[in-house]
This record gives C-alpha cells, sequence and structure tokens, in this order.
DNA sequence: CTGCATCCCTGCGGATACTG
DNA sequence: CAGTATCCGCAGGGATGCAG
C-alpha cells in the first residue's frame, strides 16, 4: 500500500456495476436490512411476521415484506409458511444469513458502544460550525 | 432469549426516535459511507479528495463531499487542510473511525467472500419465482 | 484542487385500503 | 395473520455551474 498510485486490490475499487461484491455490499448497506437481521440473529429462533413487526419500532409493513423478500431472494432468510389457519409465516437465518447476523450484530454492539463518542463529536462540530459564523452582526 | 414474549434488550428493539444506538447504526448502514470507510483503512494514509474521489468509482463529488463531510461531523474521519496552492486537504480516519472502518472492512471481505452464493440463490429465487407464472399460455 | 449552490427528477418509503 | 396494491410526498442523489 502507499505505493503512490491510487491502489486497487480492494473491493471498493473495483469497477463499476456489475461487480458483485458492492452488489452484496449495498444490500448490507441498509437501515432496515440491519435491523430485521440484527434482531432476528438476536431473537436466535424463526420470528413470525407481526412479532418481527412489533419489534422493529418505526418499521412499517411494507419495508418489512419488502425487506424480507430481498433477504429471502439473497438467500439470507428462510420463509416458512405453515398451512394453518390463520396462516402463519415463520422468517429464520440461513447459515449464510447467521454470518450476516454477525456482522449487523457487530454493527449494534459498537454503535451502542460509541453513539455517546459519536453524538458528543457531532455537537461539537455544530457548534463550531454556528460559532463561526454568527459573532459578527451588520 | 425465547421467553415467549417480544424481548427488547438489543439496540434493534429500543423504541423510537432519539435512540442515541439507532442514529449510528444509520450513519453506517449507508452505501457510501462503507464505501469511503472502507477505502481509507484499505489505503491506511491520508488520502485527498480527489484521490478518493478518483478510487471509488461511481461516486460524485457532490456524494463524497457530503459523506466526508457527515462522518467528520461525527468524529470518524478528520479533515486537515494544508494552505499551499492549489489547495490540499487530505482525510484520515479518526482512532474511533479506525474502529468503524474495520467493520466496513469485514462486510467488504464478507461481501466479496460470499457474493457468487448470494448471486446464485438470487438467480434461482427469480428462476423459480418466474417458473411458477408462465407455464400456463392461453 | 476543493467544494458550495442550484436545478431537477427518480425512487424510497410512508399511509391507507383491499384480498387470501 | 400475512401480504399485495395504490397513491403520493419528499428527499436522496445526479448533472452542471460557479467560487475560493
Amino acid at each position: 500500500m502507499g505505493t503512490g498510485k491510487d491502489d486497487p486490490g480492494t473491493v471498493w475499487a473495483i469497477p463499476p456495476e456489475v461487480c458483485p461484491a458492492r452488489t452484496v455490499v449495498e444490500v448490507l448497506a441498509n437501515k432496515w436490512v440491519m435491523y430485521v437481521m440484527g434482531m432476528l440473529r438476536h431473537h436466535g429462533a424463526p420470528m413470525r411476521f407481526n412479532q418481527l413487526r412489533r419489534s422493529l419500532p418505526g418499521i412499517t409493513q411494507k419495508m418489512l415484506t419488502q425487506t424480507l423478500r430481498m433477504l429471502e431472494r439473497d438467500g439470507l432468510v428462510c420463509r416458512t409458511v405453515h398451512p394453518t389457519a390463520p396462516p402463519q409465516v415463520e422468517y429464520e437465518l440461513t447459515p449464510l444469513g447467521r454470518e450476516a447476523g454477525e456482522i449487523a450484530h457487530a454493527v449494534g454492539e459498537w454503535s451502542a458502544a460509541h453513539a455517546d463518542e459519536i453524538l458528543a463529536a457531532r455537537r461539537d462540530f455544530d457548534n463550531r460550525a454556528s460559532g463561526e459564523l454568527e459573532p459578527v452582526s451588520p
């Protein structure tokens, strides 16, 4: 590294669209994906649709459905329909999904651990920013 | 876990808006944040604006500026202006940012490692989906 | 070189209503 | 309960131009 040239050799630098890895990064780099994966991994057992819905404050039914279908499509979540009445559908992480769930977990842990530092930095920044513009009055 | 009740006790389940940890999760759960952090951590040294720009195919100047300012605001990236001509600005990870960079790195590695599995699952899903709707012709 | 401002448009994502 | 469909607002984010 640091040869003076812009070095590729990492996911981040690989050309444009159809780089598979970037596609996957962009799957994970999603708010609701993080929440859903994090919750499923935290719960440690299959969860029903509305159970998941209720456990994730702020998520709408649309976003949950959409997110779950994406994750199912990508093989990270397994959807099981029990032919009962009323219908019962359970979602659980696949083996691959469990790995992704660990990442979501790590993100959650790190966020919780450093939230105060980050919010503090944010306040500092905002204060300094406003302090450099208003001290003069015409 | 699995007490039968929806259990809180994790970042994902904490109430609504002003939960600090959730705010931070949503900072990280961002495509360009991942790319920028991943690249800075990969490069291992301060990077200039356009160097960063060129190293991240597809990013626009607006998004890069915006992302960098966010990260600076949150104390994850440090911005240093060298009073030369032409102006030279360098960005590097802060200690806190370096930790976040490790997460981005992990995401990148995992994505690269499992991209094929995920894309395969995706194709399977799409094939099965279309196969269940078109077999009949009027 | 760095980066702010403006225009503008697509699509994310929220609310609501309806089926199986 | 689970899920689809529709409407729609708004902001994310691309393109371009200008300034320090």
